[in-house]
DNA sequence: CGCCAAATAT
DNA sequence: CATATTTGGC
């Protein structure tokens, strides 16, 4: 939100931030530099697998050896993690091992990844394909069959804070990042996504992207 | 049941 | 490593 001075208003409330005028560029920079950071440190903190394995306790783990699915689907950093993979190394030249190392996940195998990127180009094909060969009347795919975007350049390059991993992927540009759109949106629209800092009063709630704002809270600096 | 992510077999 | 098939949750 955008105001000409500092006076509150209850309509803050549903802003992540609130910018004095005139824009100035910095206000931009330290909410990339924010959202980059947060996003970075939920990546990082991925230290361990999701099993499936739910319901039985979470107490019985040394059962742990065998039956531990990898839920990429509920774990939107797993996601992260093997898109940016992915795409560093090129959407060619991406292979489960390379892709695994650069993961590095511990429990993270390279079957798992194998596995995961089976699908990952089959969607990937499936939809680049299917812009192609059906041109079909305008209104059909809205749903389903989503279509895979390309994301030429998702963030500013040159803050410092950004993590290396992320300037490293950003500025690598194998261009143009090929995304799948199924991940992309798992990433975008969950919750545990762009999370604030607990570590600061300020930072009472996430803001979640592209959905609407339940609650709200503000960024960093 | 059917679908489909993830595992496993080839 | 790729591809095909099976498994198992929902």
């Amino acid at each position: 939100m955008m105001g000409v001075d500092d006076t509150t208003s209850e309509r803050m409330n549903e802003a992540c931030d609130y910018w004095t005028k005139p824009l100035n560029p910095n206000y931009i920079k330290n909410m990339w530099q924010h959202v980059a950071k947060v996003q970075h440190d939920q990546i990082e903190r991925v230290s361990e697998v999701v099993k499936t394995g739910q319901k039985r306790k979470k107490r019985d783990e040394e059962s742990e050896t065998k039956n531990n699915r990898v839920s990429w689907v509920s774990s939107p950093e797993l996601q992260a993690k093997f898109l940016i993979a992915v795409n560093q190394l090129g959407i060619e030249k991406a292979t489960p091992k390379k892709i695994t190392e650069l993961m590095d996940v511990r429990g993270l195998e390279t079957s798992h990844v194998a596995s995961h990127l089976q699908k990952f180009r089959l969607r990937h094909f499936n939809c680049s394909s299917s812009k192609k060969t059906k041109p079909k009347s305008g209104r059909e795919n809205s749903n389903v069959p989503h279509e895979s975007i390309q994301v030429v350049e998702s963030m500013p390059k040159q803050d410092k804070k950004c993590d290396s991993n992320f300037l490293h992927a950003q500025q690598q540009h194998p261009i143009p990042m090929v995304f799948d759109d199924f991940e992309v949106s798992n990433i975008l629209t969950n919750k545990t996504n762009m999370m604030v800092d607990v570590s600061s009063s300020l930072y009472e709630q996430a803001w979640y992207p592209f959905e609407e704002l339940g609650t709200f809270g503000h960024y960093f600096d």
